[in-house]
DNA sequence: TTCACTAGTTCCGAATAATAGAACTATTGA
DNA sequence: TCAATAGTTCTATTATTCGGAACTAGTGAA
């Protein structure tokens, strides 16, 4: 088993972020890698708001995210814990990172919002039609 | 010929715009489109940093920026003016936009100096291996 | 030490998306 | 009316992505 591959800072580009953050899959466990303190193995995103993720295409999204040099991914014993890579992306793309992750949190909001109007619609037009 | 298809602002997704611009050819005109006052037509695009772009090819890209919502496209006569969306992007995503343009430039500077310092030390060796 | 279990990777065929040449449309100016 | 220009659409080819099945590697129990 190969070891796991870490672009160095330089070698890092926009267009491989963001490519990597262009499917919504990746993005979200981004999101959530960012988010969180401790680190966090693959598994935890078996699924993925509310959609189950195939585990090799899952071990396939990490690998964009750790290539396109998001994610630090680390052996530790049998699963692979991961962190983001943040602090040194800000140094080398100031603000770009934090406008991503804010601006997929603000859709997220933006998209809740809407189902909960869709539901509330259909919850009234049920009521009237009754 | 069908008419030139836009998103409402609501419609436009960080998805859609990351994918877009996750393509150097793409974020080169776009930052260009950007950049520019005055509104540029299409086959001002038709090399792109010293590649030359097939124009079906370069069609594709237009309506790829148009359909994520990045620029707008107006036919005038023959040829269609773009001009860029971000005003209105900076309302739904405040930040991204000038995040991504910004990081894209640093890129692009050190991608530069990259290949000056790539041609001196050519020169250097040419020297002294006279 | 052997065996089963878990976490993740790799292989490979099927589905999907991107590229670019060729033929097309639409506008304009001679 | 005709040629020229700017873009688009069609289509075949090529490249990417997805996901099931088989695999590897670490771990804890018997």
């Amino acid at each position: 088993m190969r070891p796991l591959f870490h672009p160095s800072l330089e070698d890092i580009t926009v267009e491989g972020i963001l490519h990597a953050l262009s499917d919504p899959v990746r993005v979200a466990i981004y999101a959530d890698i960012v988010s969180q303190e401790c680190s966090q193995n693959c598994s935890t995103f078996l699924t993925v708001s509310d959609k189950t993720i195939p585990k090799s295409t899952l071990s396939q999204h990490f690998r964009e995210l750790r290539e396109a040099g998001l994610i630090r991914g680390e052996r530790r014993g049998v699963e692979v814990h991961n962190t983001s890579r943040c602090t040194e992306l800000e140094q080398r793309f100031p603000g770009l990172i934090r406008a991503i992750v804010n601006a997929h949190a603000a859709q997220s909001r933006y998209e809740a919002q809407g189902k909960k109007r869709a539901a509330q619609r259909t919850a009234r037009r049920a009521l009237t039609n009754k």
